[in-house]
DNA sequence: GCGGCGTCACTTTGTTTCCT
DNA sequence: AGGAAACAAAGTGACGCCGC
C-alpha cells in the first residue's frame, strides 16, 4: 500500500523482495521493521533492523535494501515539511540532521500500529488524506523529540521502561562523567547481563553507545556556539581524547566534528 | 616551527553468544 | 539467571598533514 501526500509518502508492504537499485532520496526516510528483519546496504557498511527497530535517514543518504523477512514500513517526509514543523514548535532553528543509528522507541511502534489499524478500515480517499496530513505531523514531532542523536536540548527519554528510564535520566544529567557498565547497573535492581540485554531490547542500543550518542549530541551545541577547540569540546562532554570523539562522531554523522562545524558556519 | 585536526595500530573494556 | 569465552567497539599514544 502506498499513500502519497505533499508532505511525504507512506509505504507499507508485505512482499519479501529486496531491491537491486541504489536510492538517493530527496526526503527524510524512516525505515521500520515491525516484526521481521531487514538489511540495508550503505556505501560504508550494512545495517540490520530486527523486530521493532527503526532507522531514520537524512536526505541524500545513498542506500539499497538487500532484503526483509516480513512486513516493512517506509515513511518519507519532505525536508521542507520537517524543517517547518521543527521551526514552528521551536525544536530546532536549523534543518534537522539525524544520526545514522538503529533504535527503538515504544511511541514510534505505537504510531505504526495505530496507522496500520486505521488503514485497514474502509475509508474514503478524503478521510485518508486527512489522516495522512495529521499522521505525518504526529510522526514528525515524535521523530524530532525522540530519535536518539537528533537534537541536543530537546531529546526526550520518557516512554521507556522505568528500570531503563532511571539510567537514561542519570546519563542525561551527568554524561560528562566516567561511566562504566557497573555504575549503570547499580542504579537498577537488575544483574549486569540482564541489564545489558534489557537495555538493548528496550532502546535498540547498548548502554555505552547510548552514552556516546548523548555526548556527541551535547557536543554539537558547543561546536555551534563556541570557538573552543575540538579537543576541548571532546574532553568537556566526557571523551578521554579527541581520537575517540572523532571516531564516534564520524560513525554517527558520516563527518568529522570539524566538518560539522564548517557546515554550520556556512548555513 | 607550532598548534589543531584527523588517522592508525595497539590495548583495554564492553557486548554478545553459548553453555550450564 | 548467570558465568566464560569470543567478538566488537572504544580508548590511547604516536604521528602525519595543513594552515598560519
Amino acid at each position: 500500500m502506498i499513500l502519497e501526500h505533499q508532505n511525504g509518502l507512506l509505504l507499507w508492504r508485505k512482499s519479501l523482495l529486496g531491491e537491486r537499485i541504489w536510492r538517493d532520496d530527496l526526503s527524510y526516510k524512516l525505515l521500520f521493521s515491525p516484526n521481521g528483519r531487514s538489511v540495508y546496504q550503505f556505501t560504508e557498511q550494512d545495517m540490520e533492523l530486527t523486530a521493532g527497530e527503526s532507522l531514520l535517514l537524512n536526505p541524500h543518504v545513498i542506500h539499497k535494501q538487500l532484503f526483509h523477512t516480513s512486513e516493512k514500513w517506509i515513511v518519507e517526509l519532505s525536508p521542507a515539511f520537517l524543517s517547518d514543523v521543527a521551526r514552528e514548535v521551536g525544536i530546532t532553528a536549523s534543518d534537522p540532521f539525524f544520526a545514522k543509528i538503529v533504535f527503538k522507541h515504544p511511541l514510534i511502534h505505537q504510531w505504526v500500529d495505530t496507522t496500520r489499524l486505521y488503514l485497514q478500515m474502509q475509508t474514503t480517499e478524503t478521510e485518508q488524506r486527512f489522516w495522512m496530513e495529521n499522521s505525518l505531523i504526529q510522526l514528525a514531532l515524535l521523530l524530532l523529540r525522540l530519535v536518539p542523536g537528533a537534537h541536543a536540548e530537546n531529546w526526550n527519554i520518557e516512554g521507556y521502561d522505568p528500570s531503563i528510564f532511571v539510567v537514561l535520566d542519570a546519563l542525561k544529567q551527568s554524561y560528562e562523567q566516567d561511566w562504566t557498565l557497573d555504575d549503570m547497573v547499580a542504579l537498577t535492581s537488575l544483574g549486569k547481563y540482564q541489564f545489558s540485554h534489557h537495555f538493548k531490547k528496550e532502546t535498540g542500543l547498548t548502554p555505552y553507545s547510548w552514552l556516546q550518542i548523548l555526548r556527541v549530541v551535547k557536543s554539537q551545541r558547543l561546536l555551534q556556539q563556541t570557538d573552543a577547540s575540538i579537543l576541548t569540546i571532546a574532553l568537556e562532554v566526557g571523551f578521554k581524547n579527541a581520537a575517540a570523539y572523532h571516531t564516534v562522531f564520524r560513525r554517527l554523522y558520516g563527518q568529522t566534528p570539524g566538518d560539522f562545524r564548517k557546515r554550520l558556519l556556512k548555513t
